[in-house]
DNA sequence: GATATCAATCGAAAAAACCGATTAATATGG
DNA sequence: CCATATTAATCGGTTTTTTCGATTGATATC
């Protein structure tokens, strides 16, 4: 069993076709079924099912997958961590980000990317449940977000900055300029939500069960900026975190009465992980950067 | 960088002597030698000081070798997996086990080797403090100590039983047929302890910290054993758990009045890591052998 | 039923790993 | 201080492994 072999599983594993899989790899389809089925006699048991011209995992391929993965991982890491020592700014970094904070976002790339021209940057927007898992597996180096309720054992934790949860309306809206407001009159309107899996979503979850209340959204949906869009265009009202309408100069943020603190923008990592030096030169540029405002 | 050459890499660094390092992998120092070539060219940094014909560590290689065992680990464990799916009973199992916890024990291996022919057993006896750092590098499966008072976020701890810890004495001390004893009167005698390191000494410092006490042994140890063997041919004290006499008719444990609990025997494992399922099933041995006492 | 797409297989070529012998450097011991 | 033993590096040749390109057979798709 070698690392190569590993790979080559691991991209079959995500594609599930071989001839994808094997283009993906820079490699003939011919070498990528030899290997594999190299690495299937070794452990003595089939990776995949071909059934007729379609490949799906097996049993024990899907459990094996996580392991490669890990393995994959770690030999990765190890590189990086020669690099880092050399100081060579070089390698990529994968980050993921929850909608709430990519405000101001761009900025800090920018300088990041003008700073670290070798650093192959990919940045992941997606909601918190995703990156999580991405970051689990092995696929993200860290994930801004929010602080989790239900906490992760694996899970390490890096408090940023609080952000407070809101109700999010239109200017023109009636509650535009109100101080704030109580989820029991939020429950009197027209509510169009972030779906459970988004942050905010959670945070309001976890507020409404503690006040032993529920509300009843007209829209839920899984992409806040879209979200955004639709009070942008409505009387409609959502609850959001504070930080999403910057640079939509025709929202207002209300505070929720209830909740007493915001809630809390956290770097969420693989606890024990090694962290690139490109990772930490990016924290650093982020934390810099929010502190300004 | 193939799993291959972080297997030679590591032996090496083991070693210390490519000679040796080739001969223990089955292959010419020749190869060896071109191997650990290649992955210094791949990752352009020198991994050993090649000083005469002396060869040690680099800084990059010393930062090297852990990332090196964590893969390999990784890997070692992925054909675990497989195999354990298969229900197919081969493998090794390496396991740590303190003093304190040996009594017992060989009956168990026994019914363990007879259950599993072709599991490969390895126990090592050592101080709690090697077993740890053996088991951080992955060197172990698990380790049989006693719960530590300083909690490591790496380890995971599944308690079994309690052992108290006792003054042990022969037979003919006067203290012998004492119902118990305080540790201030533990002061007056001479006393044999077992070294720092040891979980008896760790958990008798706790106790006498607490207490704002100190003892002045005549001599420390770093092995229960003969530690025993001086108190039986002495009129010496020391402080081990109960369980240690076991098997010895000339000893006598008093129990150590200030300690409300005794030492917490516990399984150590890594947190997070895939428990091998010869793993589980020596521990289910072991919680049966033990539990009947 | 023709066509396209897929994975497996085969033989040959290319690459890589490995070996044995040699060299050069340096400890060791008389 | 010199002879000897030990060590890692290097080199040429051999073996093994990986890879490729072409083909086959199976099966979806139109």
């Amino acid at each position: 069993m070698e690392l190569r072999q590993l790979r080559y599983f691991l991209k079959a594993a995500e594609t599930l076709n071989f001839t994808d899989a094997a283009k993906q790899m820079y490699i003939t389809q011919s070498t990528l079924s030899q290997q594999i089925k190299q690495l299937e006699t070794e452990l003595n048991v089939l990776l995949f099912d071909r059934i007729g011209k379609k490949v799906f995992l097996t049993e024990a391929g899907n459990e094996f997958l996580p392991f490669a993965k890990q393995t994959v991982g770690d030999a990765d890491l190890a590189v990086q961590r020669i690099q880092d020592l050399q100081g060579i700014r070089t390698g990529s970094l994968r980050i993921g980000i929850t909608y709430s904070l990519s405000f101001g976002l761009a900025p800090i790339i920018l300088r990041f990317m003008k700073e670290y021209p070798n650093i192959k940057l990919e940045v992941f927007y997606n909601t918190a449940q995703e990156l999580l898992q991405m970051l689990k597996d092995r696929e993200l180096d860290f994930v801004l977000s929010f602080s989790m309720t239900v906490k992760d054992e694996q899970i390490e934790e890096t408090d940023l900055y609080e952000v407070p949860l809101c109700a999010i309306v239109h200017l023109r809206h009636p509650l535009a300029f109100q101080k704030n407001i109580s989820l029991k009159e939020l429950k009197q309107y027209s509510l169009v939500l972030p779906s459970r899996g988004l942050s905010a979503r959670s945070a309001l979850n976890d507020l409404l069960q503690t006040n032993d209340l529920k509300l009843d959204p007209h829209l839920e949906m899984n992409d806040a900026n879209i979200l955004l869009q639709l009070v942008e265009s409505s009387l409609y009202v959502t609850v959001l975190s504070k930080t999403t309408i910057l640079g939509r100069p025709e929202l207002r943020a209300i505070p929720i009465k209830e909740q007493q603190n915001g809630m809390m923008a956290s770097v969420l990592t693989m606890k024990g992980a090694y962290q690139k030096a490109s990772a930490e030169a990016f924290l650093k540029l982020f934390e810099e950067g929010t502190l300004l405002k």
